[in-house]
DNA sequence: TCTGGGGTCCTAGGACCC
DNA sequence: TCTGGGGTCCTAGGACCC
């Protein structure tokens, strides 16, 4: 059996611990430059605010009565840290799956034991952490899913649903179950479903598996054979390092400067590299991308990307920077008003096979050894005294393409001086 | 005025080889 | 005059996740 931790509203609950006063009121939590409720208290939901909405297009009355809050991710990704470091005391085996969500083996335990072992769980991160977790315990990660569901929504559960493959009961909720709701079924999926008559998570359940792979794909037969309780999806284990390394904003507000551009490029760049090092992996090509905003109806738009390889595979990011400036002018075009650019970090190898030139290797080894040590150095002060002590060439603040976020908490978990602003009423 | 930022896997189709 | 078929590799795009 597997389970499946997730936190219930998890950045909305993450500012609740820290502002109690936020108890009972309806909270979002926005999307990065304060553009989408990317999560939402159940007072929120009621108020029918949905997942994703932009908050510029919500009604009056909720901006103005809903507490909406810009996302403080350090203080997020150091909560679901300690949520991760509880639910390690209960399995010797813990996927972390998001942000939010986690995967614990029981395979082997006592098998009457469980849910009492997921109420002991969800007591102990309440007591530790203050977050409300909900427990999903199944054969199948499908079904964990589907189980974690149940939890969070029907009350006789209090918090912790146990589904088994073939109790009446799992097939009683798989056919309330509309398939679009399934891991791994969205809009697509589910319309071409319906097409066939497949309405019902039931449905998919008992379908023609060799008729669903090919008439789908091998993707939708794995959750059918996971549905009847036979595990078929392995994740890719979290902690592996990534297969490529994205950074990208949108800026704060629209500018056609080429200059600021570039300085936006340098950042998202030297981030990446910082990514990049802390997997030990090296790049072997860097990918600039630009774009308008497509909501604009009327304006000008444009959008392009570029891969550039770099001569050798590297994670130094003087090299990294310069190749993203030559990818930039390569697709920068005047005449428009930019929305967004990213850096993507694209064929990583493993750090070990850093080679050398052909040419001089004894210098390129050199080299390689001093940019090693300056890296090392730059990240370590930057990991000790804050992002951003040390920087390649950024102006401090204040740039057009900053981020908005006026609206974000403090980071109580990891600033100390930020912790000082907390209310003691 | 204001619409996120990451990731993954799979498949189809083209290029190329013998 | 007749111009195959099977394989691999790569890329772009779709679909999905949180």
């Amino acid at each position: 059996m597997i389970a499946l931790v997730d936190c219930n509203n998890f950045y909305v609950s993450c500012e609740r611990v820290f502002a109690p006063r936020l108890e009972g009121l309806p909270v979002g939590v926005l999307s990065n430059n304060d553009g989408c409720v990317v999560a939402r208290s159940q007072e929120l939901k009621a108020l029918g605010v949905a997942m994703g909405a932009p908050m510029h297009l919500l009604p009056p009355a909720i901006r103005r009565h809903a507490v909406l809050l810009s996302s403080n991710y350090a203080l997020y990704g150091d909560m679901s840290r300690r949520v991760n470091a509880i639910l390690a005391e209960f399995s010797p085996d813990v996927e972390v799956y998001s942000i939010d969500e986690s995967f614990v083996s029981f395979v082997g335990f006592d098998a009457s034991t469980l849910e009492a072992r997921g109420q002991r769980l969800r007591e102990m991160v309440c007591r530790d952490t203050g977050l409300p977790v909900c427990v999903g315990l199944a054969p199948t990660r499908v079904l964990a899913k589907v189980a974690n569901r149940a939890a969070k929504t029907i009350a006789a559960y209090a918090g912790v649903c146990r589904l088994d493959a073939d109790d009446p009961a799992t097939r009683a909720l798989l056919q309330r179950l509309p398939v679009a709701a399934l891991w791994g079924v969205a809009r697509r999926t589910s319309e071409r479903l319906a097409l066939m008559g497949i309405d019902t998570a039931w449905q998919l359940r008992e379908a023609d598996s060799k008729l669903i792979r090919r008439t789908f794909s091998v993707v939708l037969e794995r959750i059918v054979w996971e549905l009847r309780g036979h595990s078929a999806i392995v994740l890719e284990d979290m902690s592996e390092p990534r297969q490529r390394i994205m950074v990208s904003r949108s800026f704060g507000r629209l500018t056609g400067e080429r200059h600021e551009l570039e300085a936006a490029v340098r950042q998202h760049a030297a981030r990446a590299g910082e990514k990049l090092r802390r997997q030990r992996h090296l790049a072997r090509a860097v990918m600039v991308m630009v774009r308008t905003n497509p909501f604009v109806a009327g304006e000008a738009q444009y959008r392009n990307s570029v891969v550039v390889p770099l001569v050798r595979p590297s994670d130094d990011s003087r090299e990294l920077l310069a190749v993203a400036r030559r990818g930039l002018s390569a697709i920068f075009r005047d005449g428009y008003r930019y929305q967004k650019c990213g850096v993507m970090l694209l064929d990583l190898v493993d750090a070990q096979h850093r080679q050398l030139t052909l040419y001089d290797a004894a210098q390129s080894e050199a080299e390689n050894d001093r940019s090693q040590r300056l890296m090392a150095a730059v990240d370590r002060l930057n990991r000790e005294m804050g992002r951003d002590t040390v920087r390649f060439c950024l102006p401090r603040d204040n740039s057009a393409w900053a981020l908005r976020c006026e609206r974000r908490s403090s980071r109580y978990t990891t600033r100390w001086d930020e912790l000082m602003k907390v209310k003691t009423r």
